[in-house]
Parts: structure tokens; sequence; C-alpha cells
DNA sequence: TACCAGGTCCTCG
DNA sequence: CGAGGACATGGT
């Protein structure tokens, strides 16, 4: 498997796809293609970009996107997307707030640790996370309770912009069906860390399109088992 | 109506 | 270790 030419395979089906989307006030959807430099325009007393892309990467394991852009959205008319903020909040009214999301008792949870960690730890600042090395950052995010190594990844690349490969389901899906099965997490990102030039603009888009592409292809699933059942 | 969605933690053998 | 279960909502 050529890891690059299929970067350019996906990159020309798929279009850019401008990961991490941020929740944008008047829009229906999150807004997707905002640089990272830029980032920092979007702050104010009540919502930091950086801490918003740690909260997403959170809400929306094991769950659609869709559910996380609500939940989100409900924070933002909270103004609860800084650590402080959201700390502010009472425990059962974050439950509330972030309903949508699913599992919102174990994700209120992991969302007032994490923030109480970067209160107690780093000035309610996660972007002061980025004057340690990068695979330190990872190991202590991996000490977070709620927060594994999918998570941690997503956090250090895209709040943090660090060059490091995100593994979901779908780059694993992805993998076997090209003949490149692993066993763990870290043999995943490796194959591709090791196969492609160390940009994390590039891992970032990778890693979006690898999604898009795994949304796609169960959507055409679905239809040719509609399309079986109606001929049959 | 089941099954799935950009996982993680815990328990048990 | 590794398999199996719990966690929860919304879309199809």
């Amino acid at each position: 498997m050529q890891v690059m030419r299929v970067y350019n395979e996906l990159r020309r089906r798929y279009g850019q796809q401008g990961w991490w989307p941020l929740y944008v006030r008047n829009t229906k959807d999150a807004n997707y293609g905002i640089p990272y430099k830029d980032l920092k325009k979007y702050r104010t007393p009540f919502r930091d970009p950086y801490f918003e892309i740690a909260v997403g990467a959170i809400l929306t394991q094991n769950t659609a996107w869709k559910n996380v852009v609500r939940a989100i959205e409900t924070l933002y008319h909270a103004k609860a997307l800084t650590p402080k903020r959201l700390l502010a909040l009472h425990p059962r009214r974050l439950q509330t707030l972030i309903r949508p999301a699913g599992y919102f008792r174990q994700k209120a949870k992991k969302l007032r640790l994490f923030s109480e960690w970067l209160a107690e730890e780093h000035k309610s600042d996660i972007l002061r996370l980025k004057k340690y090395k990068m695979h330190d950052i990872r190991y202590q995010l991996l000490q977070r309770w709620g927060i594994g190594k999918e998570t941690a990844d997503s956090i250090l690349l895209y709040a943090l912009n660090k060059p490091i490969f995100v593994v979901d389901e779908y780059t694993r899906r992805f993998c076997r069906a090209r003949g490149k099965a692993f066993r763990e997490y870290d043999d995943y990102r490796l194959f591709f860390e090791s196969a492609l030039p160390r940009s994390s603009k590039l891992f970032q888009e990778y890693h979006a399109l690898l999604v898009a592409c795994g949304k796609n292809q169960a959507k055409i699933s679905k239809n040719q088992l509609v399309d079986i059942r109606d001929g049959g």
C-alpha cells in the first residue's frame, strides 16, 4: 500500500476536509476549514477553540458527530467552552447540556476531570501543554481517566497541532481491507507515520479523509443491502 | 426494530 | 493478557 498515493486518491475523491470542525453560531453544522493558526481569532473569555477541540474529541467517543455538535452548541450558548467556565457548571447541569452526545454521565465526568487537571496543572490553558515534548504530553493525557489513545492523539494533532497520526475504527477497516492488519493501535499509527513526511497538516487531513471515506463506504454498503432486498 | 456512530474503562477467567 | 459488558443518545 503506497500511503502517499492513497492519500492523493482520497484527496481527489473527497476533497479538502479541513478538520477540526469548530462550532460556529448561526450555522447549522460545525464550521470546517479554519487553518490552525487562525484558531486564536475565535478565543473569547467564554470560549477557547483549542479546548473546544479537546471537548469534541471526548464527546465524539463512539458517537455520531452530529450528536456531538448539538452538545457543543449547548455548551457554547452556556458560555462554558473554557476549562474554568465548564468547571463552574454544576455537574448535573453539565450532564444535561451534553446529553445529546450520549454516555452523558461518563462524558460529563471525563470533561470535569480533564478540566480540573488543566486548572490544577496547567493554569486552565490547554496551550500550556505545548511547552512539553509531544510524547510527554501524550503520556500525561493517557493518565487522565476517560482519555485513551485515539482521544489523546486527536487532542495532540488537532488542538495542539502536533504531528501524530490518529487511528480510529475507520482507519483499521481501511487498512484491513487492503491487507494491512495490525494488532496494536500504535502499530497502525507508526505504519502511517513512518510512510509519510512528518507534517501535522498532512496527518490532520489524512485522518479526516479516512473518516470521510469510511462514512461513505458505510452508506454504500447500506444502500447495497437495500438494493438486494428490494431486488430479491 | 435493531444496529450503528470519529472509544474507554472495568471485570472476570 | 484478552474477551465481554457497560455506558446513552439520535439517525436510519
